[in-house]
DNA sequence: TTCGTCACGGTTGAG
DNA sequence: CACTCAACCGTGACG
């Protein structure tokens, strides 16, 4: 898609590119703000966003402590696949009465799933059904399996889990991320904050949102492949795992050789805006002096774009690295 | 006036 | 390689 999609005009007068993510760091400001004690309704208003955009925006950075945009795109990894449903199969018929959760059960203390893989409840019900039900002899393969719906294979979408529960996700669900943008003890890098490739994904995709300037030209990431994709290698050193690419995949149910899906994940959501922005909680903490953190360290994302800085600058003083391109 | 929610039209990318 | 489809997006409107 060469045709340079500028975007479109907002009501109140922002910039946005229809089907794409705000920038990370119209995103960020957008949290920055409201931590700083500025309400939705004005956050809206002067960064030019819809406040359903920015009520959602701020809702899942309270959900998942993540600013970042959910992956797009892509299918469900497949969590049903021949080997879980040969499992399950083998399991009804040891006991015809068992339970799907208890399938569920077996099929995580038998290591056929991770907590990440293992398919719903109403997944493996569907399969007892489909698949396995009366008469059934065969995993009739192809099919629609997955069904997507499958409810995102338990902890499948990572992103998920903050706007439709669909599947019950189990309770440990994001294990190594602490939800909880409050606790994240472990790994703080406060000196990496906005480092430029802090933000990868910044929406580079696109031909819309730029690249960090450490990133390889902005202009035209031919269907952004960005960085990420490291592998499953995670997160490289000296890189916060915010940046931990692959917002634009979903995480794949671990491949043979991936050591562990959540290194995959999508949602670095470990990471809060605090550690993001390098402040804790409380905003007059840090009234009177700017945040620690290097003006070239905001993406770069923004100039040059549909998504012109212009669009969001606010009334009030910023700090400069918001202002400059 | 503010804010949560949702339909809508759009993009994306794995399968 | 074109297509499908389910994920996500932000806007705009409603309550």
């Amino acid at each position: 898609m060469e045709h340079q999609t500028y975007g479109e005009v907002n009501q109140l007068g922002g910039v946005f590119v229809n089907g794409r993510p705000l920038p990370n760091a119209i995103r960020l400001r957008i949290v920055e703000l409201a931590q700083l004690g500025v309400r939705p309704c004005d956050i809206s208003r002067q960064l030019r966003v819809s406040h359903g955009c920015v009520s959602k925006i701020l809702a899942r950075y309270n959900e998942t402590g993540s600013i970042l945009p959910g992956a797009i795109g892509g299918s469900k990894p497949r969590v049903t696949t021949p080997n879980v449903v040969k499992h399950i199969k083998v399991y009804k018929e040891r006991d015809p009465g068992i339970f799907a959760w208890e399938i569920r059960d077996k099929l995580l203390a038998d290591g056929v799933c991770d907590k990440y893989n293992v398919p719903s409840v109403s997944s493996i019900s569907r399969i007892l059904r489909n698949k396995i039900g009366p008469g059934s002899s065969g995993a009739m393969p192809g099919g629609g399996a997955g069904g997507g719906g499958g409810g995102g294979g338990g902890g499948a979408s990572p992103v998920q889990g903050s706007q439709f529960e669909k599947t019950s996700p189990p309770p440990g669900h994001h294990p190594h991320h602490a939800h909880h943008p409050s606790g994240h003890p472990g790994q703080n890098h406060p000196g990496s904050l906005y480092n430029p490739q802090f933000y990868p994904y910044s929406c580079a995709t696109g031909p819309g949102m730029g690249a960090p300037s450490a990133m390889p030209p902005p202009q035209m990431m031919p269907a952004g492949h960005p960085p990420h994709a490291q592998g499953s290698g995670g997160v490289p050193p000296g890189m916060s795992p915010l940046q931990v690419p692959g917002v634009h995949h979903h995480h794949k149910a671990s491949p043979p050789g991936c050591p562990s899906p959540c290194m995959m994940r999508a949602w670095p959501s470990s990471h809060s805006v605090h550690d993001i922005l390098g402040f804790p909680r409380a905003p007059h903490a840090m009234s009177g002096q700017h945040m620690p953190i290097s003006p070239d360290a905001m993406p770069n994302a923004i100039s040059s774009q549909p998504y012109n800085m212009g669009n969001y600058y606010m009334k009030t003083p910023m700090s400069p690295m918001y202002l400059q391109s």
